[in-house]
DNA sequence: GATGAATGAGGATTCATTCAT
DNA sequence: TATGAATGAATCCTCATTCAT
């Protein structure tokens, strides 16, 4: 016979509210990150958390809002960790190279995380899906600016109409090969980020001519 | 007093039975698309379909199964519409392009198609999630067979350790831009094969330095 | 050990739907009329009804509607009665008079119906209670026009603002004996209407007198 | 951002056990004449009173025990406002009008305590009803006496098996009314008082022939 | 004395699924 | 074949009540 409610963690008691809300947020995003929103029982999120239903409540709220709450600390988690990378007066390829070392390091270390972020968020006929959009949208917008800087000086800047798209592919591209990855997973962090960084710089077409990006060049 | 089970189609009986299967899978599509795998309800699909509930199980099975012969179903139409297109003779270029505009173009007139494939289709925790996989992987494959084609006769052909990764990622862009086309349905199908074609083909290095990519060049 | 399900009615199966509903209704109604609305519990009526829930909602929909749907047709069921026993061309005392005796009578065959309708209605802070108070309207209508007859060819007929306080009064003097009467209960029905008959025709000046109301007179 | 636990009373500390227990006592009379005895819950008591859960407890006990409390408090307040109004040495009649103008005076005064008295507390099902009837049996039989007492002199005295329904009857009639005024709010509690007089003391068949009764008279 | 933190227990509701006709 | 009728099993959520500080 095993207890139910030993999940490892001591079950401490009387823990100050701020404590006892990033246990929660943990559980969320761990159970809803694995299951998914609605395969997730307000249940099993409680016993991961090691608290009661009704904290999990009293803390946070509905499945809903539970649910946006987790979104709206990973995706600012994330987006935070890029920008920070980015933020330097450094060459727009650099800037983009970093930007994607440092997103493919965050999916690695943060994977339910990750699943929350992406896998979960995209079903429809939820309520929260207008509040997952914002946080989609600010993602997109980093890379966004960042392109737009990256042509300032051009002959032909890039106007929003263009970068925002472009951005959103670029997000999409990201995406995807994070699943790829997840079922490839010998590669490294840093591989996987060469790789998006050549496809994206270089093109299709320069790869097919054999030219290629590296760092540094 | 309206009756609810009438939804215009008429109700009719001894249908052959791959008609009957047709009229299911375009009304589970339907609802599907709309409300998501598990906001859908059995109930409803029966009502659209104009069938009972006990049909519905004779004809396709659980929910699972249902949903899994949408996605076949549907991944198999996209998938075809795309190989056609490209299994010509012409140059890599002009085959991708040709791609992307059938792809663009299948998603604008069958959009809970799509939405069945791509938006519900990534939640975990499904038993249906291996299953899945596998229609994605065939179509990524497809593209993938493209581009090794792309190479084969250049110098440093690609291996499928590399195209299939780039075949995953550009799949995704693709994915992000037709949610990207959602929100700006203002663009033509043609408008978004080219902004995608263009970041694939050229790269941002090229962008960047005013070189694009047009059709016929 | 005994079958919580075998409550002395044949849990009899696959019966036409307005067999159910009355079946449900009258279930209801006994068990709201007997631990009122709050203290009810869905799980309960089911049983007593003989049915599962999923069906108990299926037919007559959520906790509030049904108890709308319990006061509405007992309310009917007792306006009905009283009606009929009133609409004829007798005197004004006389219609009071069978009127009263119905009311009485109905309580007695109808105890549960009757809790339904008064003792558990009157709780606010409900979603039903505007629903319910155009049932206890509608009794008091009844009894207004009584009583604006009654007046009618005499010097001073009432007008409506005079007969509806009136009637509601009637009626909660007629709620009040009943209280009573359930704590009394050697007493008939006749025995009650007559009391009440005489308070309400003669008044207490009159009684005080000595002087009171008997049928007939 | 509000304090929730704010609610312009402050909340000092340390208050002697009476003061205490008036202010919980008023809180509670608020919220269960507001919300409904089920509806109401111990959380807004407490709020509303501006203490926490724990001394709720601790002064009143449970849910159950605090209504009856309240109940208690009120219904002896309105008995002794009418018991001090009557007995005096008037005439029965003027006895009866002057407890009519008290208890409508005190109904208006006290709206949120009348609600606990009357319409909260009819719920069957719960473990205060036998104590609560005892209450309203108290509040009846003061009529009752004063019933008692008009007839004494009389040829036929009234015996307690007569008066006492009476006086059920009597105070039913009250509260109807009292119900039929918030919806008329525009009547004074002199005018309802004089309205159930009339009924009470004239029946309706004087009125009916144009005989009234009036203060004085 | 006073309270923030915590929970056991239970109630309403829905849904995929399957008989019995 | 075709379906109206039926349900087991879960899930979300709330509330009265009580520790531990």
């Amino acid at each position: 016979m095993v207890d139910p409610q030993d999940n490892g963690r001591p079950r401490s008691r009387r823990l100050p509210r701020a404590v006892r809300e990033r246990q929660i947020l943990d559980a969320a995003v761990e159970v809803f990150g694995t299951r998914g929103f609605h395969t997730a029982s307000m249940d099993e999120i409680s016993e991961v958390a090691g608290i009661s239903k009704p904290m999990l409540y009293a803390y946070l709220g509905a499945k809903d809002e539970l649910f946006v709450a987790c979104i709206r600390r990973e995706a600012t988690r994330l987006i935070e960790a890029i920008s920070v990378a980015v933020e330097t007066g450094l060459s727009p390829a650099e800037q983009l190279w970093r930007g994607l070392r440092v997103f493919f390091e965050y999916v690695q270390r943060n994977q339910a995380g990750w699943a929350v972020l992406h896998r979960q968020a995209n079903v429809q006929g939820e309520p929260f899906v207008t509040e997952l959009a914002e946080s989609q949208e600010r993602a997109t917008a980093v890379i966004a600016v960042l392109l737009a800087q990256a042509t300032e000086g051009s002959a032909q800047p890039m106007q929003p109409e263009q970068t925002e798209p472009f951005a959103a592919a670029l997000v999409g591209a990201g995406e995807a090969l994070v699943e790829w990855w997840f079922h490839h997973p010998a590669h490294t962090a840093d591989g996987m980020a060469m790789r998006l960084m050549n496809m994206v710089w270089m093109g299709f077409g320069d790869l097919v001519e054999g030219r290629s990006w590296t760092p540094g060049s």
